[in-house]
DNA sequence: TAGCGTACCTAGAACGTCTAGGCAACTACT
DNA sequence: AGTAGTTGCCTAGACGTTCTAGGTACGCTA
């Protein structure tokens, strides 16, 4: 991670793509980050800075639970997984994104 | 405007959507808010103390060009127009929400 | 034992947007 | 003549999210 790509990611979908990782089951938070790197192909590069405060916001908010385990590896690790209300505010942010992505579309093709 | 429908639009995309609507021709403030609104069936609801920030930030940056001018109805007007600058900027951020999306859609459809 | 990767965390700044106002002029209705 | 609605511009301050730039600790490998 020597590079420094400008990140694609739009500020208000963190929480969308941490929920739809945590929606294929529990996973710590650095793994979240991992997983969200190698499916973008890097796109999507997210800062701890940014993911661990995301985590305790939503964690707050009870949209996802978290719990103290540890790794193959003998490391402690804090794992996250999604609880209902957070089920449901991933099926709602799903939809905004998707009318925004719409609303942009009519924006940047009008003519 | 009575209603309080939720706002489509992601922070990051305003900028994105101004530098469009004056790449149709120059434009005043409230007429750009009132454009991306109906282009987008309301979608994407521009509040006046988000645009006139963002056009004063634009035009700091050389992005944009300010004149004043007059309306039908003989109300002054001030009159943003795209500068080359903006016109590069316009490209640069439409490749990027390009990005994005492509980013996104690939999280949000991932297997 | 030194270095790297994993894993967690925080404080403070930066940035963009929203809330909630204010001002002025024109238009239309009563 | 008064007043309500619309157009049009603007700002201060709050708010929420993200980034910068640190810090700690442990496991593995050379």
């Amino acid at each position: 991670m020597t590079t420094t790509a400008p990140n694609a990611l739009v500020q208000g979908t963190l929480d969308l793509v941490i929920l739809k990782t945590l929606s294929w089951g529990p996973r710590h938070g650095y793994a979240i980050a991992r997983w969200i790197e190698s499916t973008t192909d890097d796109a999507l590069r997210i800062e701890e800075g940014s993911l661990y405060p995301a985590l305790y916001r939503m964690q707050h908010r009870r949209w996802i639970a978290a719990e103290w385990g540890e790794s193959h590896e003998g490391r402690r690790i804090k794992l996250y997984s999604l609880t209902p209300k957070g089920r449901t505010e991933l099926r709602a942010q799903t939809a905004r994104w998707g009318d925004c992505v719409v609303a942009m579309a009519k924006v940047l093709q009008s003519a």
